[in-house]
DNA sequence: TGCTCACCTGACGGTCCGTCAGAAGGGTTT
DNA sequence: AAACCCTTCTGACGGACCGTCAGGTGAGCA
């Protein structure tokens, strides 16, 4: 039968799908997990293949080859399906964070800052469309979307700010500088510069200079370094 | 009288009301042009007010004190108005990216670059619900919204970028920094950390200290000169 | 085979969309 | 001021999608 719609993805990852609950706050077995898995993929592809404004839960339903009901079992509307994909990614993130826990101040510094960089623009490449999103209803002061992203973006903020302060303390960096803000205007040009890279390659930018670029001020900006 | 025919176009007013069409193309007049700019309002007022995907074209005509299908004779969708309100800002942005025109190098560059960040911050304070729509829109490969980007950012890129080529020609930072991505980064947190500045004054890092940190860092950056 | 319960869905009232044809406004001519 | 005309506005409608029921379906088990 070819009536199968879009296959999801095998490939499960680190995925909080035990202890989901339904709307109705019963506990879900083997099958509805599928069910849920398969809407949030669904989600997830839409949402990458056209933009953030235009997602139907018709739509979603109908690739997932399932009723529209069936959505409304597992998510209250569609931004809580987005929330749910953004909540996976807040986890699925740490291994990046935890490349910051390395110290940048010896002479290998500068390449793991740019490992640092490089691997966090991965990330954003593959998951732009669901972070974009969380970024915007934050920014919107939508508590959900606050939440996801304080958990999101407090590993690398802890981090940063570790950073700073050492290297404040070794007398590396001025102390004029907050080092919550410093962190904060890093971890901004890595949220962001993903997005341009698009205008960056039709200037002329390589993907690879603007991770070598953004790795050398980020480490400078953290460690005191001067700039090289 | 009224009706010069040489008189060169005022391009002070940074509204774009002359010279706007109805859907069907027609020019339109003066009483038109008053309700056209009555539903801009509104709809940039319930776009800060409730978020950015809760706004609803009925609830525009409503608060305007209009019916639904007049709103539909100047915009195709809400989205055509919001892109409508972001190249207004394209345009009034322009004094603060002229801010950029004068030297960093000197020894007032740090007050300069203070100044600049400062008004670019309480730019975004004021705009940020267009704005931020205006980037994911934009990000999302809309063609309307990255060209309403691309004039938007292009004179603060121009003229970022200058900066970081005239330090490198006097040998004051390294040439290993690619100038566009080094310029793209400082915008990246400049476009970014207004959004999270609630989150910064949660945790006690005030606006004021914001400011200074991320002046400094720019500084810097498009100077070379060290972190002070 | 038939039972059971977790899971799924058809169908429906309601809201909003986007588009007409025609009404209302307001300026000009007679 | 009445008649005219062009611009601007709107009531009303078919259609899309939302979100919610009550009831249907099927996998596991006796």
């Amino acid at each position: 039968m070819s009536d199968a719609a879009v296959a999801p993805e095998p490939e499960a990852g680190l995925v909080l799908d035990d202890d989901v609950m339904a709307t109705d706050g019963r506990v879900i077995g083997r099958r509805a997990i599928q069910t849920r898995r398969r809407l949030l993929d669904v989600t997830a592809a839409l949402l990458a293949e056209r933009g953030a404004l235009d997602l139907k839960v018709i739509d979603v339903a109908r690739v997932a080859g399932a009723s529209p009901a069936t959505f409304y079992q597992y998510f209250a509307d569609v931004e809580d399906a987005i929330a749910a994909l953004a909540a996976e990614l807040a986890v699925s993130v740490t291994p990046i964070s935890s490349m910051l826990d390395v110290d940048w101040s010896g002479v290998d510094g500068l390449d793991r800052a740019r490992e640092f960089v490089a691997a966090y623009t991965r990330f954003w490449d593959e998951n732009g469309s669901v972070l974009r999103i969380m970024m915007l209803r934050a920014d919107d002061r939508e508590e959900r979307f606050r939440q996801v992203r304080r958990a999101y973006s407090e590993p690398f903020m802890i981090a940063m700010v570790a950073k700073v302060r050492s290297a404040q303390d070794a007398g590396q960096l001025s102390v004029a500088l907050d080092a919550e803000a410093t962190a904060g205007a890093v971890l901004a040009a890595l949220d962001r510069l993903p997005n341009y890279r698009q205008n960056f390659e039709k200037r002329g930018t390589s993907r690879d200079a603007m991770i070598e670029t953004v790795a050398r001020l980020a480490h400078t900006a953290l460690t005191g370094h001067p700039l090289q």
